[in-house]
DNA sequence: CTTGCCGGGAC
DNA sequence: GTCCCGGCAAG
């Protein structure tokens, strides 16, 4: 066994690798998925995408287990782990050749079907710091990637691999995992409207000659139409598999960008396509109504939720040429974060003080909202 | 800093 | 379902 390598209930973890640039601890402790696919969605039942054209993974790893057992000679981990603290470079450039020479079935238990989800976590160690003890809440699942601002990692040198083996080796949760999967069209988000093209430019044609009432050249455009249309990633297995939407943190998932329709230094909305911090806040809207439906919705109360989310979208028919306000979905206004207001009444942690805790409401002593002092 | 309690994990 | 706690945000 590596010694860097540490299966965990049977599975090798992969997604540790520190250039599978999007996988980093929030400080609750637990990481989150935001914009990209997670490792679990690509399990062996799962028609999971071949880079190499081998087909399913139990086919990569017949093959790996047949064709490339002279790899696993490859004597890598004397390298790996040298007596001294090796560089990044080094440590990387030992994976990558590891990676590259062993499959998943040698590293992992011989009986276990490989799992992309498989993870070295010393390349948290060696991201994150030489302490040891950080891996062991995050290998449970509770892990996916980081938003698309960060999946750059500049500072993580590439290595030299054809970016096929890049992506299959370090788990690249970009959406080209998925690139069959995810279809990127327009919405006019002009009130009932709502149509759909597959190209900005047309989408922009649309709203200038139909809505704007301009030519449609987009020379005289001052990028107004920019307002009027969000970009939707399509999810095709959202589509046909709904339960994966019902993640609340669907990897895909968007939702049109609730510019306000004041003039506030909000990022231009035409930039929507270098945006991925917009976008992945942006939810297809055919999907709307299924986070609608999810009680998972952040922290709203149900006092809070009266009167706010059954509203549905209320877009006004703009008379001039200020923006509208894009429709908002029912149900995905930003609740979260909005916690209920601080009760002024007394507590029982109050009252009795710690050293009475036993005479605490159930509530105070689950550290839940206070049952017996109500405000 | 303390406090209230949400969110989520363990059982 | 109960029970507990990390961690956030208000104060």
């Amino acid at each position: 066994m590596l010694p860097w390598c540490q299966p965990e209930g049977g599975r090798i973890h992969f997604g540790g690798v520190p250039w599978a640039p999007v996988c980093s601890p929030r400080k609750s402790g637990s990481i989150h998925c935001s914009g990209q696919v997670g490792p679990e969605e690509l399990l062996p039942g799962q028609k999971a995408e071949d880079p190499w054209g081998l087909g399913s993974w139990d086919e990569v790893g017949d093959w790996d287990q047949s064709g490339l057992l002279q790899s696993a000679y490859i004597p890598v981990p004397k390298q790996r782990c040298p007596p001294g603290k090796a560089g990044l470079d080094e440590v990387m450039a030992a994976a990558v050749l590891t990676s590259l020479s062993t499959s998943p079935l040698i590293l992992g238990p011989p009986s276990v079907p490989f799992s992309p989800e498989s993870c070295c976590d010393p390349w948290k160690e060696s991201s994150v710091g030489p302490s040891g003890s950080y891996s062991s809440s995050n290998n449970s699942g509770d892990w996916g990637w980081d938003p698309p601002s960060d999946q750059s990692s500049p500072s993580t040198p590439s290595p030299p691999l054809p970016p096929e083996a890049a992506h299959f080796l370090f788990g690249d949760p970009t959406p080209r995992k998925r690139k069959n999967s995810v279809k990127v069209m327009f919405k006019c988000l002009w009130k009932s409207c709502g149509k759909v093209l597959s190209t900005s430019s047309g989408i922009q044609k649309h709203i200038r000659t139909v809505h704007l009432g301009r030519r449609a050249e987009p020379d005289q455009s001052d990028g107004e139409e920019d307002f009027y249309y969000t970009e939707l990633d399509i999810n095709v297995d959202s589509l046909t598999d709904g339960l994966s939407s019902l993640t609340p943190m669907s990897p895909t998932s968007s939702v049109p960008p609730a510019f306000p329709s004041l003039d506030l230094p909000v990022p231009a909305p035409s930039e929507t396509t270098a945006m991925p911090t917009i976008l992945s806040s942006v939810v297809p809207t055919t999907l709307c109504h299924v986070h609608t439906d999810h009680a998972y919705q952040g922290c709203l109360t149900p006092v809070h939720s009266v009167g706010i989310s059954d509203k549905g979208p209320q877009l006004p028919q703009p008379t001039v040429i200020r923006p509208p306000v894009p429709a908002i979905p029912s149900g995905l206004k930003p609740t979260t974060g909005i916690r209920k207001p601080r009760g002024e009444a007394k507590k029982c942690r109050k009252v009795y003080g710690m050293e009475n805790r036993d005479m605490w409401c159930t509530a105070c002593r689950w550290k839940k909202a206070c049952q017996r002092f109500l405000d």
